[in-house]
DNA sequence: AGCACGCCGACT
DNA sequence: GTCGGCGTGCTC
C-alpha cells in the first residue's frame, strides 16, 4: 500500500503538502525528519509532520519525495505540536517556525548553477546577439556562476527570464545541483573547567516561595508562576529551582531579553551550572551556536539560557521554563515568522506538562492581570528604596537645562561626582524648516522628516539610514533662514558644554556606540571617573549594568508617551523604572525630572519605582477602553510598493471581514503610523474582540485571500 | 516566497 | 510592430 506524508514547507503559506513517499524509503521514512522535496520547479527542504496511509485529496496528482534527510527524527512529536500552537495562534507559518528552529546549514534549497556553452561562446562574437545577452556570456566566459550571483550581478533586470530565453536558444547550461551540508565532527567541551558555587542561601520568604512551586514540579502537570520581585531575589529562587529540577533528571529552558546575558551573567551562569549550561547570545558565531544545538539535541545540556529564539532549543524531559525580566518586548518577535516568545513559553510548558515560571519586579499590566485573576502570582517582599526625588514641573520653562537643574549638576561636579542624564532622541534636532516656504527636508523611501545630525552635518532618516549632505540653503526656495526643531541629544551635549566649558562630558547613543569596543571604552571611562557628565538615549537605559551614580537627571520622558499605541504608558514607565536603576540606593542619591507631564502616572510611578500604583491606573484604563489584557487585538499591516495596490487589497479585505464579524470590532484600514517605509506603502487593518476564538474565526478562512505582502500582530 | 503566464505602454 | 513592465495565480 501506497504511504503519504503531510509536510509542511517553510513559506509564508498556512498549509501542509501531500507527498508519496517511495516504496524504498518506506522503511526509514519518520515523522520530524526533514526531507528534500520538488516544489514548484524547485527544490526544498521541508519537514515530515504526518503519514497516512490515506490520502487526504484525490483529484491531485501527487509527488514524490526525493530524499530524506535525516536518519533519526530532529523533531518530537510534542515539539511539533507545540510549534504548531504556536504557529496557529500567531497566524504565522508553521514550517518557517521548523526551520527557525534549526541552524541554517540543515535547510536545503536548490542552487543553479549557470556556465556558457559552446554554442554561447560562438554567439557572444556574433552581432545579432543582443546587447544584453552578450553581456551575460561574456560575464560566463571566465566561469560559471550561480543564479543569485548573477541576480546580484543584473540587479534591476528581470534575470530569470533572460536565463530561460538562453536556455533554450542552447547558449548556456542550467544545471540545478543541491548543497550538501557536511555533518561537523563535534569539537570537545570548549568550557574551561570552575569551581562550582553550591551556596544556594535564600532568606525564609523566598525559599517558602520556592517550595511552593516545587510541590507542583512533581506533579508532572503544566503550572504557572509569576515571580513578582527583585532580580536578586527572583534569581536566588530559580537558582534553587533549577536545583531541584536537575537532581530530578529533568531539564531547564531559562529565557532571558535580548541584551541581558552580558559577560557578568553569563560567568555566574557557568559558575552556577558549569558545563550542564548551553548559552545562546547574539555574540555567538553562527558555527558556535550549530554546536551549542547538537549538545542540547544529544542531551548534554541540561540548562539552555537565551533569548526569546532559544525557545526552539531540542530539550526533551522539559521540566521547567523560566521567563525572566518578563516585561520586556524583546521577547516578540515581529519579523516574520513573528511570535511571542512568553506566550510561546506557555504553550510550550502545557505541552511538556511542565512548570513555567514568569519573574519581574515591573510586570506587563497584562501578566500581572493574570496571575492574580488566575491566583498564580507570587510576591517576594522588597526593601524600600530612600532617593530624594525631584520632579520639576517645566511648562513654563524656556531653556534646555533649567535654571534648578543647572545649580544640581554644578553642585554634584563640585563634589566630583559624576551625572547621568537621560535624553531620549538621537541626532541634533528632529526636523529642519524653512522659514520663508516651510519646507521639511523628507526622507525619499519613508514618510518621515529628516533628522538633522550635526556631528556629521548630515541628514539622517531613522527608519531606512538615507541620508544627505546638510545643506544651508533651502532646496525648495533657496532662503537662507532655516530653522531646527525639536531638541536631540547632541543639542543637550552642546547646551552642557556651554553651561559646563571645564567639565568632560560624553554622549552614549547609537550614532557614537558603533561596536562593543567604544560602548566599554565610554563606560569604562565613566566607571573611572573619566567623564563628569554622561548623556544616554535608550541605548543607556537598555545596559543591564548601568552604572551607579548620586545624580540622576531624565530630560522629557513625555516623548515615549506620544506614541500613537495603547502601551506607551507602559512603556513610559518601564524606561523610567529602567533609569532609575541608576541611582545610588541612599539618603543623598538624587533624581531630577525635567518634564511638560509632571502629573502623568506613568512618568510619577516610574520615577518613583511604584509598580503598584503604576498597575493599579493602568488596568483601569485598559477595561474602560476595553484594551488587553480584557480584550485581543490583531493588527494587520499591508504592504506595497504602490499605494493603489495596498489600498484596494486592504478594503477587499476589510469588506469580506465586515459582513460576518458580529462584535468583534474592526478598526481601518488606515495609513499606518508611519505610512510609508523603504518605499513600501503601509496599510493597517486593527481587529479587536472580547473572545480570541472569534477573531480566528474570521480570519482563518480570509488570510489565506490576502495575496499581498502583509505582517500580522498579535496583542494580548 | 518564488516563479510563470498574460495583458498593456514606449521604443529599436 | 516587439520588449518588458508588473498584476494574478499556483505551488502537493
Amino acid at each position: 500500500m501506497t504511504l503519504y506524508a503531510e509536510i509542511t514547507l517553510p513559506l509564508p503559506l498556512g498549509q501542509t503538502f501531500s507527498y508519496l513517499v517511495p516504496d524504498s524509503y518506506r522503511e526509514n521514512v519518520k515523522i520530524g525528519t526533514r526531507v528534500l522535496v520538488p516544489f514548484h520547479k524547485r527544490l526544498l527542504t521541508g519537514f515530515i509532520v504526518d503519514l497516512k496511509k490515506r490520502r487526504k485529496t484525490r483529484d491531485l496528482k501527487l509527488k514524490e519525495i526525493l530524499e530524506i534527510l535525516d536518519e533519526n527524527p530532529i523533531f518530537s512529536p510534542s515539539f511539533l505540536s507545540f510549534t504548531k500552537s504556536l504557529s496557529d495562534y500567531y497566524y504565522s507559518s508553521w514550517g518557517e517556525l521548523l526551520q527557525s528552529s534549526v541552524p541554517p546549514s540543515f535547510i536545503i534549497k536548490s542552487k543553479k548553477r549557470i556556465s556558457i556553452s559552446e554554442n554561447g561562446k560562438k554567439a557572444i562574437k556574433n552581432e545579432d546577439t543582443p546587447k544584453e545577452e552578450r553581456e551575460l556570456l561574456g560575464l560566463l566566459q571566465k566561469k560559471s556562476y550561480s543564479d543569485l550571483f548573477l541576480k546580484r550581478k543584473f540587479k534591476n533586470k528581470n534575470i530569470s527570464y533572460l536565463l530561460s530565453r538562453l536556455e533554450t536558444k542552447r547558449l548556456i547550461h542550467i544545471q540545478s545541483d543541491i548543497k550538501k551540508v557536511k555533518r561537523r565532527k563535534r569539537a570537545t567541551s570548549p568550557l574551561a573547567q570552575t569551581q562550582l558555587e553550591i551556596d544556594f542561601s535564600m532568606d525564609t520568604q523566598s525559599l517558602q516561595i520556592a517550595n511552593k512551586i516545587i510541590e507542583e514540579i512533581g506533579k508532572q502537570a503544566f503550572s504557572p508562576f509569576f515571580l513578582y520581585g527583585s532580580s536578586k531575589k527572583r534569581e536566588s529562587v530559580y537558582f534553587y529551582l533549577i536545583k531541584r529540577i536537575l537532581a530530578d533528571g529533568k531539564k531547564v529552558l531559562f529565557l532571558v531579553p535580548e541584551i541581558a546575558l552580558t559577560q557578568s551573567l553569563r560567568e555566574k551562569f557557568e559558575r552556577k551550572l558549569g558545563e550542564k549550561v548551553a548559552l545562546f547570545h547574539s555574540r555567538l558565531s553562527e558555527s558556535r551556536r550549530e554546536l551549542e544545538w547538537q549538545r542540547i539535541k544529544e542531551g548534554e545540556a541540561d540548562v539552555v539560557v537565551g533569548p526569546r529564539s532559544a525557545l526552539f532549543s531540542p530539550l526533551e524531559d522539559l521540566g521547567l521554563i523560566i521567563v525572566d525580566e518578563e516585561q520586556d518586548d524583546s521577547y516578540y518577535q515581529q519579523e516574520s515568522p513573528s511570535y511571542d516568545a512568553r506566550n510561546g513559553a506557555r504553550l510550550r510548558a502545557k505541552q511538556e506538562k511542565a512548570v513555567l515560571v514568569y519573574g519581574s519586579s515591573v510586570p506587563s499590566v497584562e501578566a500581572f492581570y493574570r496571575a492574580k485573576k488566575k491566583g498564580y502570582l507570587l510576591q517576594l517582599e522588597d526593601g524600600k528604596r530612600k532617593n530624594m526625588i525631584e520632579i520639576l514641573d517645566e511648562r513654563q520653562e524656556r531653556r534646555l537645562i533649567s535654571r534648578r537643574l543647572e545649580e544640581r549638576i554644578r553642585g554634584r561636579l563640585k563634589k566630583k561626582e559624576p551625572v547621568l542624564i537621560f535624553f531620549n532622541r538621537r541626532g541634533f534636532a528632529s526636523f529642519l524648516l524653512c522659514s520663508r516656504c516651510n519646507y521639511i527636508p523628507r526622507c525619499i523611501r519613508c514618510d518621515i522628516a529628516l533628522t538633522y545630525h550635526k556631528r556629521e552635518e548630515k541628514l539622517i532618516c531613522h527608519y531606512c539610514d538615507y541620508s544627505i549632505a546638510r545643506r544651508d540653503d533651502c532646496p525648495e526656495c533657496g532662503s537662507r533662514i532655516v530653522q531646527k526643531r525639536g531638541v536631540g541629544i547632541e543639542a543637550v551635549e552642546e547646551e552642557l558644554r556651554k553651561i559646563f566649558p571645564l567639565g568632560r562630558i560624553a554622549c552614549f547613543d547609537t550614532d557614537v556606540v558603533k561596536g562593543r569596543e567604544v560602548e566599554e571604552k565610554i563606560l569604562g571611562s565613566f566607571q573611572k571617573g573619566e567623564i563628569d557628565i554622561l548623556i544616554g538615549t535608550q541605548l543607556l537605559a537598555h545596559q543591564s549594568d548601568l552604572p551607579q551614580v548620586s545624580l540622576v537627571v531624565v530630560l522629557h520622558p513625555e516623548t515615549i508617551l506620544a506614541l500613537s499605541d495603547y502601551r506607551a504608558s507602559q512603556r513610559t514607565f518601564q524606561t523610567l523604572n529602567q533609569m532609575m536603576k541608576s541611582l545610588l540606593n541612599d539618603k543623598k542619591a538624587e533624581a531630577v525630572i525635567q518634564t511638560a507631564l509632571p502629573n502623568h502616572f506613568s512618568i510619577r510611578c516610574g520615577v518613583l519605582q511604584d509598580y503598584l500604583s503604576f498597575y493599579g491606573q493602568e488596568i483601569k484604563f485598559r477595561r474602560l477602553m476595553n484594551y488587553p489584557p480584557f480584550s485581543h487585538i490583531v493588527e494587520i499591516v499591508f504592504q506595497g510598493e504602490n499605494l493603489r495596490t495596498v489600498a484596494r487589497e486592504s478594503r477587499g479585505f476589510s469588506a469580506r471581514i465586515r459582513k460576518d464579524a458580529g462584535d468583534v470590532e474592526i478598526l481601518g484600514p488606515a495609513l499606518a503610523p508611519v505610512a510609508r517605509v523603504r518605499a513600501r506603502s503601509r496599510v493597517q487593518v486593527i481587529l479587536k474582540a472580547r473572545k480570541r476564538k472569534k477573531l480566528d474565526v474570521i480570519l482563518k478562512g480570509s488570510l489565506g485571500s490576502i495575496k499581498l505582502r502583509k505582517s500580522i500582530l498579535v496583542y494580548d
